[in-house]
DNA sequence: TGCTTTTATTAAAGTAGTTCATTTTTGCCG
DNA sequence: CGGCAAAAATGAACTACTTTAATAAAAGCA
């Protein structure tokens, strides 16, 4: 068993729960390995479960039409990941969850969240400021590619990340940017020859 | 005064409330009739209100480098709008709001939501799903930003939101969809030409 | 440890989408 | 209703980014 001390500051930064609130909220998530390469979420099955990284990292992504594997999301220690329109609604999914190393995560499932939400009013403002905390996440991407051009929205990427871009296959940051994996060499080729 | 119905209808259709609650919430909210080209928010302060429209349209946007208009959102009746992440988190605004048409808007300001939210597990509950919903949205956006090119954008768009796209100029369009005006024209040119 | 597969680099040719400049159309306000 | 400013259309030149293809480097695993 791992520690979960980072999952209790990770709630506790957000809201201070009673002793009780907290018990319920740990006894409700079940810590799981996943090995490298595995998926946690496929396109078809419903996300049945929301995660909680403790260790490794995860990236989601889609396949779209042409065949090109577009990235939606990365996911390293103390971050969430799932598919987020599949959770919510609990509808088939449309996206892959997979694990890019060996990892251990929390895990909760769609029922006992509600559940959680439902016994109690701390518990449901820690879920809102999370829903708060995605919204405005996901907003701030959003002005990020209407705003800013293939290097730019690079180099914002790792000015934020600088510790998640290091973990990742590059072709991964570059689908995450919404550029191919040859432009993004492109990019770092030129800031080198630049300094 | 208008009729508020749509606005309790939004709410109630997310959750049953105790009369006590609806009430609460009703009284919370102010009626403001905002005129056509009016900024409701701008870049630099912070966006005390969120607001949900009753009549009119809504657009905001930001102004990148390049001098570029980007429009990150659009609302007509039954939507709500403000700029998320300066609401949320009570910081300057990088948003400009703007009504397209003479509008009403019932908007709640921040403190007043804070206690609404303090005061009621099942108003907490109305947030927290009002900003799941939210992020669920923006994450369908950026899966569409990243999988379709131009024309698809602009096809997905007329075909979910027909009534906004009449109501709009096309220049604010093509912004949403992150294309010139000019390419959003000759698509549409193009289109007419298909049949 | 070496072999195989995956990932990254490089460069040339191609294209989706932009820019710029002009003309036409729309719609707002007096 | 008529005049004017804003919005839409058009087309030609341009460019940011993609595609394709081939090579080099790195990483995983037997």
């Amino acid at each position: 068993m791992m520690s979960i001390e980072p999952f209790i500051k990770n709630v506790t930064n957000k809201i201070q729960l009673s002793q009780e609130d907290l018990d319920k909220l740990i006894s409700a998530f079940k810590e799981m390995k996943v090995a490298r390469k595995q998926l946690v979420i496929q396109p078809g099955f419903v996300a049945r479960n929301r995660m909680y990284v403790l260790k490794g990292a995860f990236r989601s992504y889609v396949i779209d039409e042409k065949g090109n594997d577009c990235t939606i999301q990365f996911a390293i220690e103390d971050w969430w990941i799932s598919d987020y329109n599949s959770y919510i609604y609990q509808t088939p999914a449309t996206q892959f969850v997979v694990a890019l190393e060996d990892s251990v995560v929390m895990q909760i499932n769609y029922q006992d969240e509600l559940a959680l939400k439902a016994s109690s009013h701390g518990l449901e403002t820690l879920f809102r400021m999370m829903a708060e905390k995605s919204a405005a996440f996901y907003a701030r991407r959003i002005v990020s590619n209407l705003t800013q051009n293939a290097e730019q929205r690079y180099n914002e990427f790792i000015e934020q990340y600088p510790q998640v871009a290091q973990r990742l296959p590059q072709y991964a940051l570059a689908s995450y940017l919404n550029m191919t994996r040859e432009f993004l060499s492109k990019i770092r080729h030129d800031k080198v020859k630049k300094k």
